[in-house]
DNA sequence: ACAAAACGGTTGCAAATGCAACTTGTTGTG
DNA sequence: CACAACAAGTTGCATTTGCAACCGTTTTGT
């Protein structure tokens, strides 16, 4: 099973990639950065982390990128000194629409190569199996 | 989906990795192609490549270690001298058994997790998910 | 029959990754 | 109030990775 999960995400990964990769440059973990800041507006890396899973320094790296390409703009936590909140810049929205609508192309592409309903049973029985396996490792 | 699915594989992974990597010092590769030429008996690295969707290069190194653990054996091909067929040592076919056990145990575990049909739903989904991009990739 | 393309496998190298240590700032407890 | 434990984020370093170039071998087209 985990060899069938893992081909199954590579795959996935695989077909969506040159979406943002060859088309904008950035990794996956960028991508994925910038999706989330995107969502809520104004997050910490460390909230990015926790939504993600992902390693803070993955996170780290790929946010120092994005600010870089001036995608994304950090504003020293107001409350909490060590905290950096995250915002997406004029470029860093119109990238994420941009992307966006072909990540929601892709979503559709996907869900009409299974069938709708056969879609709506794949997202739950992973959502219920990470659940499962969260629960499983006490971390 | 692209989300959710790999946030799936890497818990799964993350939970199974302890069995083969802090039990016995193996990388994820170094197990997957120690089970696919067990399960083979023996194989080159182009097929366990084709079978497990694995860089040559990765494939390559994971071999090369496991040889010098003494758990592979090489034997130039006969007909096609490029060829390098693989089989397990006595010692790898030990270790093959072992990590095996445990491999079937936590797919049980998962199948209890789950229950029996939505595990068996979900293996026919990620399969024809994978199928379906694999097509709609034409490489 | 022979040059060109293709193939199995290895290797070099730049980039990505994981982990732990570290910096700076916060919180809780005596 | 002081001091230890802890949290957010960064960075250094060893390892892994992906990609492309490469070597010797086989197949293909003409």
């Amino acid at each position: 099973m985990p060899f069938l999960i893992n081909q199954a995400a590579e795959a996935t990964s695989k077909a969506f990639q040159p979406v943002y990769r060859d088309g904008y440059g950035l990794s996956r973990t960028q991508w994925r950065v910038l999706a989330i800041t995107g969502r809520y507006q104004a997050i910490s890396s460390r909230d990015i982390c926790l939504i993600a899973h992902e390693e803070k320094s993955r996170v780290s790296r790929a946010v120092s990128a994005l600010v870089a390409e001036g995608l994304i703009e950090k504003s020293g936590g107001e409350v909490d000194k060590r905290i950096e909140l995250l915002t997406l810049s004029a470029k860093g929205r119109d990238l994420y629409q941009e992307i966006g609508q072909s990540a929601q192309a892709f979503d559709a592409k996907l869900q009409s190569l299974l069938g709708p309903d056969r879609d709506a049973q794949l997202r739950d029985l992973l959502t219920d199996l990470h659940v499962a396996l969260d629960q499983l490792t006490p971390k």
